[in-house]
DNA sequence: GCGACTAAGTTCAACTACTGAACTCACTGT
DNA sequence: ACAGTGAGTTCAGTAGTTGAACTTAGTCGC
């Protein structure tokens, strides 16, 4: 039987899962914000099977978070490279380093390596607030409703 | 072969893609958030299969994301409920939920819920802000260094 | 005290997806 | 002529997912 699939639900959670839910999805992305390109170069750094691999790029190309474009012909190459969308992906990617940060490491083996700022050297810690005020969501203030208007 | 797990894996990201790379867990844990608490009401309201419902469950409270407590005995009954951890999950599923509204509805065929604040009413969007400085994190400006101290 | 009902699972056989290893193909550089 | 490279595809074995049926232990109405 075929895996459930999420991608029509009326959930944005849900259809993110879907996506994500295609098992290596999120470490290939992470790869490509930290700069991997080719098929090979994400081969070696995650020792993902080459099938896999294949099936996980050319599913991200199909959902538009890649863009496979050719960087050589004769013989023709290619290599991937992040569209908007993929780049608006990485917000996802940071609540998920946040929180593995923050709950799935011990003290006494911490993460070894940070996020910082390029420019001004200070270190980075994402955080998920309410866009509009600012403030950090309390689960026991949030309702879901209806759409209006 | 069994799935390659990430479990140990030195970064954050591969770590939490662990938990929610078990398909289900995402919209488990979206049901956790809106109220759900037992094994049948998770069963119908998603139409997962028992078996594989009874696989996360347990997968979920062996990682601490849910307490299993018995709610009554005679006949003993038993609920879900969040732990500290569990609640801290839900920044990655607000960032999932604002990804997926932005960029896998169409504009015609929008999420039919919004998130608001019970107290105020207000509209809620969950957005990934740095903790330090509050402004959005630009990729361009990203860099992962080795921590130091 | 009998049969229907409920909550919370477990068991089952069929099927799909992930795995590592080996293979392919088209070109290049020596 | 031949090893090397980039980017895959093919393969057989195994682990995980699926829906349907079954289990267990107690409650309720009559």
């Amino acid at each position: 039987m075929r895996r459930t699939r999420f991608d029509d639900a009326p959930c944005p959670i849900a259809r993110t899962t879907d996506v994500m839910g295609d098992w290596w999805t999120p470490v290939v992305m992470r790869e490509v914000f930290f700069g991997c390109r080719r098929f090979d170069e994400f081969q070696t750094r995650l020792g993902v099977s080459r099938a896999t691999l294949a099936a996980r790029l050319s599913r991200l190309v199909e959902e538009g978070f890649l863009d496979r474009v050719e960087y050589q012909d004769n013989p023709p190459r290619h290599e991937y490279v992040l569209t908007d969308k993929g780049r608006a992906f990485f917000d996802v990617l940071a609540a998920m380093w946040r929180f593995g940060e923050d709950w799935l490491f011990s003290p006494d083996n911490p993460v070894p390596v940070q996020l910082s700022s390029r420019a001004t050297g200070e270190r980075i810690d994402p955080v998920v607030v309410d866009g509009n005020t600012g403030a950090r969501i309390e689960l026991a203030d949030l309702r879901v409703r209806n759409r209006s208007r």
